[in-house]
DNA sequence: GGTGCAAACGGACCGCGGTCCGCTTCTATT
DNA sequence: AATAGAAGCGGACCGCGGTCCGTTTGCACC
């Protein structure tokens, strides 16, 4: 009778050697791209590093996308973690709009890091639901509270829009401007749209 | 005695046959990509279509990101005729106001339109310079004319990166938001930005 | 320990973008 | 018309992401 206990919250249970896999895959992917690059690590080379057949590594991550979204998840959570409990200005208990900028500042250097990394977790062009909605969320919680009026969500859009990686490269790259000068421009940006 | 005479803007003329060859290649692309969608367009089915080799793509187009760039520019070429001699309020004649509005409104069809053209045309991430360049100036050309002060050029910047495809197609595909929506957010977004 | 079977494994295989290089064609010059 | 050599051509070939399927492994129950 191979019944399995009816709890409410079944989620199938990773098998030992499964689990034994993606973990070891995670961790060759990781010092993988720290080594050569995100754009130069191949599946065949993360497989053959974990010790493990191709097949194995899509099976667990479904494709390139989503084995880099899986090594991206590590900063993304601490960063996350951060805005939610972590210290002021970007943590709870400074000023709305001291933590509206801290966000910004935060999040621009971030993607500037791991822009590369982004892009190929993420080749679609639709970030993963999960972190585009957490870090959308913020902002208008944020906006709410600073008692702006309008379409919050598309606002909040808005403001994280010159945020995204395809403008910061063109920006820092191919146009060399310094990263301060793009952090006042979204200051300000920030005070217009919650002033106006 | 082979020497060209030395007019002052040499660029080597292109022979005959590579000439009808480009022309071909394009006719091919444009076809296949209306008929099957840009996503299932292959290199060699260019080719094929086309009646040449496939070294002969590459030749001409440098890769495929270069030969939908190529196929892209038709439309947005007239668009680009458009702002800068057509009737108003996207031509000159209208106010600046006015034309800025008309410029977002029809840059946001056009690349919810042509996303998935823009996508291929532009896997770097990185618009191709001259696409880029042409709007930015146009957008600091307005807003100097609304009188308004700061980094204009980075306020430019904040302003067209809403309407980039990857945030668009956030929006409008995986949110559902209905176009008049985004539309009306984004022209509240540009008066609080020209006021504020 | 044995047994049944779902789950996991691995590597051969496929299609596509992109390169390479020996062969062909155009065109300038006489 | 003949010629030379640069420009163009084409298709075999490569590496990578992704799939498929016959084989192996872990686990629950006996």
């Amino acid at each position: 009778m191979p019944l399995d206990l009816p709890l409410a919250d079944e989620q199938p249970v990773e098998r030992s050697d499964a689990a034994r896999n993606r973990e070891a895959l995670l961790v060759a992917a990781q010092r993988l791209v720290d080594q050569c690059g995100v754009d130069s690590v191949t599946m065949d080379a993360v497989a053959q590093e974990a010790g493990v057949g191709k097949g194995t590594v899509f099976r667990r991550f479904e494709s390139r996308e989503g084995l880099m979204a899986a090594v991206l998840d590590r900063s993304e959570t601490a960063w996350q973690g951060a805005v939610i409990g972590g210290p002021p200005p970007l943590g709870p208990g400074a000023e709305p709009m001291e933590r509206l900028l801290a966000f910004g500042h935060t999040r621009l250097r971030l993607n500037l890091t791991h822009g590369a990394l982004i892009r190929a977790a993420d080749r679609s062009g639709a970030r993963s639901f999960a972190a585009v909605s957490f870090a959308a969320m913020h902002v208008r919680y944020l906006l709410t509270q600073l008692g702006v009026t309008g379409d919050i969500p598309l606002l909040a859009t808005a403001l994280m829009a010159p945020l995204e990686v395809v403008i910061l490269e063109q920006q820092a790259g191919r146009e060399h401007i310094p990263v301060e000068r793009i952090e006042a421009a979204w200051d300000d940006l920030v005070r217009r749209v919650v002033n106006g």
